[in-house]
DNA sequence: AGCATTTTGTGAAAAAAATATCTATTATTT
DNA sequence: AAATAATAGATATTTTTTTCACAAAATGCT
């Protein structure tokens, strides 16, 4: 169990950093200080340090930071040194998108199985997955080592979706419903609400007027 | 120009107590507490209140707040009480995504415009909206009166589009590419990056066991 | 070799945010 | 009408997060 507790904005650069360490590495640059970092995600230099100092050592005084052996260390203290099976459950707009974007695979996502309930859409592919229908939500759980449940169903149909993806074993939960779930402690919840951000633009262009 | 500065987290909050209300109200509740609210939400009362009382002061000692009216004050501070012209670049998986979604036009967001570089996307309809060139970016900007622009394209073309965007008149920016964007002070920018959401699951996965 | 320069890692300080506590109002009950 | 209960708003406290500033280490220059 953990002993220190890891301010969930550390993780959140962490994962911008990798992406930033990621692209240095492919145009060449061996060794990074934390201010180009800094620069090239757009926080202080600091930040940076103290960011990676909850995790130890990292990198050289007066050099800097070896662009690759940072990139492997952050991927392995994010946890995208090993696969993660994904199901998405819903696959209407946001679903499909979601099942579609490669972005996921690239980190380590494998996303193996999409549900839902509509007859219309169930036996559909997405890309190379078929939608099956909710029914087998348990089954696939189980058989194919689902780690992750993404919830991309209608507010109303949010909780129920939630509490069988938890009964059926799975650790964490993605949900891109506007609804607040009721998890038990020892699952990872993470909300997406994209109506949200869409509303502090709003709030910030009348407000900073 | 504002006085005091807002949390985002506070922005966030109130965005998610205003559906709350909202759903409240077609319940017929007529009067909530700040801790039915806290409840309802998953925060504390204390917060909510703290929250509300960067605004001004809406309830009434000893009974609460009437749903109705704190609805529309949350309303009316996120600036959803007006329309805001939206246009979406980039109409591949994500950004078809997005200019589908039924959850932005409830909330004021009138998704006007979606352009994309691709051939074989130009002319093809998404709802009722016509997939059109990059070209007509300004044209579209200026006649369509669009404060806010969604970057929903590859990483290497973001900065270009947003600088278009920028150029073009846009006073906000929702920034779906993994990349950091550089915007001009009086540019809102936001930046929503999927991936990072999963990481921050996987990261608690190893973590937390 | 010594000195200047760079840059990390870290403890301390500051700032920001969340939580807890207290006080004032309102409504209700006896 | 007084006492009691509920609850917002304000204030104080605590916790968390960020920023600052500097000693320690590594490199390079003279």
């Amino acid at each position: 169990m953990k002993v220190f507790k890891i301010p969930e904005a550390t993780v959140m650069r962490l994962s911008v950093y990798s992406r930033y360490l990621y692209q240095l590495g492919r145009e060449g640059v061996e060794t990074v200080s934390s201010g180009d970092i800094a620069k090239g995600v757009g926080v202080s230099s600091a930040q940076v340090r103290k960011d990676l100092a909850y995790f130890g050592e990292f990198g050289t005084r007066g050099v800097g930071y070896k662009v690759e052996e940072l990139y492997n260390h952050i991927i392995k203290i994010l946890g995208l040194d090993q696969q993660w099976n994904v199901m998405i459950v819903g696959a209407g707009k946001l679903g499909s998108a979601l099942a579609l974007y490669q972005g996921f695979a690239e980190r380590g996502f494998n996303i193996t199985t999409v549900l839902d309930v509509d007859e219309n859409i169930i036996g559909t592919k997405l890309g190379n997955i078929e939608v099956e229908p909710l029914e087998v939500l348990e089954t696939r759980v189980k058989e194919r080592n689902i780690t992750i449940g993404v919830v991309a169903v209608p507010a109303s149909a949010a909780q129920d979706v939630t509490d069988q993806l938890i009964k059926a074993g799975v650790k964490a939960i993605l949900n891109f419903s506007p609804r607040v779930l009721k998890v038990p402690r020892e699952v990872v919840l993470r909300n997406v609400d994209l109506s949200v951000n869409l509303e502090v633009l709003s709030f910030n262009l009348v407000f900073n007027s």
